[in-house]
DNA sequence: CTGAAAGCGCTTACAG
DNA sequence: CTGAAAGCGCTTACAG
């Protein structure tokens, strides 16, 4: 009766048909289709000619046999997997997702797979991930280095000969493709937006993590005083707050060093205390500019907080399109990186030096455009 | 001179060292400790005994050579790739990545990489990518199916004994192993928790793509009738919408299928159309609930557009706790997915499938929490 | 504990 | 066009 029927007997069976049943390889498909395995083998792997005779054969024994290729096996002789490994530093930041996506979008159409790790930007684990995805043979890397100086495991991957392409920051002095944003003269353009709406005192919000030779105010002077700065490879918050200084340079606009607000650490928390910090002093800025979209989320919660309105009390230009810049009243105006592009534009590169492209190191800065809403106005002149 | 330093000279050399330099195998490293190959595996492997002293040849030969292992070769054997395959809707979504990072977690810990694909929501491209993975021999797969009812690809592959978990999604009769959210009841007490605070009519923002057996009216009928409606195969939009009802029903308040509102697409611009259009009625709800976090997002858009002020004007509770929904003022109050902790329980459970468990299939649905912030307060009784 | 041999599932010269 | 043989880089029984 059907109300007996007891279901963990069928799974039982289920298993027990499963463990009886081992894949179909060439050599099955082979020896019903009465042909070599190297017959059998052209005609499933699409190389070599074969009759149309025997493909037919081959076809059905496969077919009748639910034979699926092992890519395994073929990578072994190949030498090749149709594989990219990726280490981002976080795919839940909207800005990996999305740079993930553009890589993904060109490797789903080249049929190739996307060996994806998380490096939270240690040193460590970006070493741990690089080793794994080269142990499991990827084609070629994307990655997203944490450390711009030294990264001794990058340099002896390239020089290994594994294909290899930096995504958001540079190695210095390691002269290989990579794709970046256009980060100085995109900072540059947004504070001069700023500057060119009355604004004379803006706060920076950034993260500026790891130390630059002297610190922030000495970076500040040497880049005032119009020294030439190596910014290549400098960290992109680093290169921001470059740009940043050099609108104000170009406007004959003195920089204050207490505007320049460094979070110290990658996270909306460290940003928005930093900001809480600047906006409640007397003599706070009529203006912030963000550095990436996770400060851009702390200003914003410390903006939220204070009840400051935007733009009548506050003026403010963030980093990163995210999505509630467009809705949030009366629109959060932006630096838009390219994200997904840069994604695509990496995952190019890195297939072509795959397909063996003798082409010299490529560096590919992508322009990030001002999207220009509502929250820059003219300074509100009752503060000063 | 360093002037005439030519760069590109040196690019070549580099080049042509790489080529010349091909990677050491361990007969290599056999050769150069003078011990056969299977001792030199067992000490590189890490398997079987070895003397000290043998031990230490190895080690220093392969030191020595720059011996790295080859995946490809010990899973050709071993049958086993310590890789997992995961088929998602689209990584740009927060909701998939943060399952996606939870997934990570746990592999990266048990040493295992993470094969990502994207769905897009497309039953073709998810039956390519599920391929694409099984041809590549992962060791197991988690999917968000895209179709609930058929989906033979996953029958098959189940039935073929890969282990397989299904996230966010049930696929029907298909009795696996799987995690979701248990929305029915998140949806229930959010709608229960505007009810309670005095709403009577509330809009309600979905997707519902999928159709149901005749339509959301005769869903709604079937719901408020209390017939029992099989909700585990059930879109996670349309079990929210079996809490909304229920809420209703419980409550005895009853439901306004014109306040049911259908994105019938999945994207926030289709959300904000939809939401636009009935905050524009002159019956208009005192309160919306939204079933995701794209669906929160547009409706938010549509509320920022007609400058309806919360919760004075407009109760709200969203789903999915997105970042804005905490500073964006004054605070949106929202039904949090553990979106990371799904990831990893998913994780976790195909690892125990692949350790060779014999366990019975497994329906995890974690609970949503409420979060109680700023956007829900009385009606606002100038209203009706 | 160690080595010779076989073999995982394919592809690749090499004859015919 | 087709097949026999070798081999990709490992691991796994099997003797010793």
């Amino acid at each position: 009766m059907e109300d007996q029927f007891d279901s963990s007997q069928v799974i039982m069976e289920v298993r027990a048909k499963v463990a009886a049943k081992p894949k179909a390889t060439i050599a099955d498909v082979a020896r019903l289709a009465g042909v070599s395995t190297a017959t059998a083998g052209r005609v499933l792997g699409g190389y070599g000619y074969t009759s149309g005779s025997k493909k037919d054969q081959v076809m059905k024994a496969a077919e009748k046999l639910g034979y699926k290729p092992n890519a395994l096996a073929r990578s072994l002789i190949t030498g090749k997997t149709r594989t990219i490994g990726v280490v981002a530093g976080d795919i839940r930041n909207p800005f990996y997702a999305f740079v993930l996506r553009g890589i993904s979008n060109i490797a789903e159409k080249e049929g190739f797979g996307l060996l994806i790790t998380n490096s939270d930007e240690s040193f460590e684990q970006e070493t741990r991930a690089v080793d794994l995805l080269v142990e499991k043979q990827v084609d070629g890397l994307i990655v997203s280095p944490c450390d711009t100086r030294d990264s001794a495991h990058l340099r002896a991957l390239h020089a290994s000969g594994t294909p290899l392409v930096l995504i958001d920051r540079a190695v210095e002095g390691l002269e290989i493709d990579r794709v970046g944003t256009a980060n100085v003269s995109a900072a540059r353009e947004a504070v001069q937006r700023l500057i060119q709406a009355g604004h004379r005192r803006i706060g920076l919000v950034a993260e500026l993590v790891e130390e630059a030779e002297g610190g922030v105010v000495s970076f500040i002077a040497r880049a005032q005083a119009g020294e030439p700065v190596e910014s290549a490879a400098l960290y992109p918050s680093w290169q921001r707050l470059l740009g940043y200084v050099q609108a104000h340079l170009v406007a004959r606009v003195p920089v204050d060093p207490t505007l320049v607000l460094r979070a110290g650490e990658y996270s909306a928390e460290a940003a928005e205390r930093a900001c809480l910090a600047l906006l409640q002093r007397d003599d706070r800025p009529s203006a912030v500019f963000t550095t990436d979209g996770t400060m851009s989320e702390g200003a914003m919660a410390a903006i939220a907080k204070l009840g400051l309105s935007i733009p009548t009390q506050l003026s403010m230009i963030g980093f990163d399109d995210l999505d509630w810049m467009a809705f949030l009243p009366p629109g959060i105006s932006t630096v838009a990186q390219p994200r997904m592009a840069m994604g695509e534009a990496a995952a190019r590169m890195l297939l072509e030096q795959i397909s063996g492209a003798d082409i010299p190191p490529r560096t590919v800065l992508m322009p990030a455009s001002l999207v220009e809403r509502g929250s820059v106005s003219a300074p509100d002149t009752s503060l000063r």
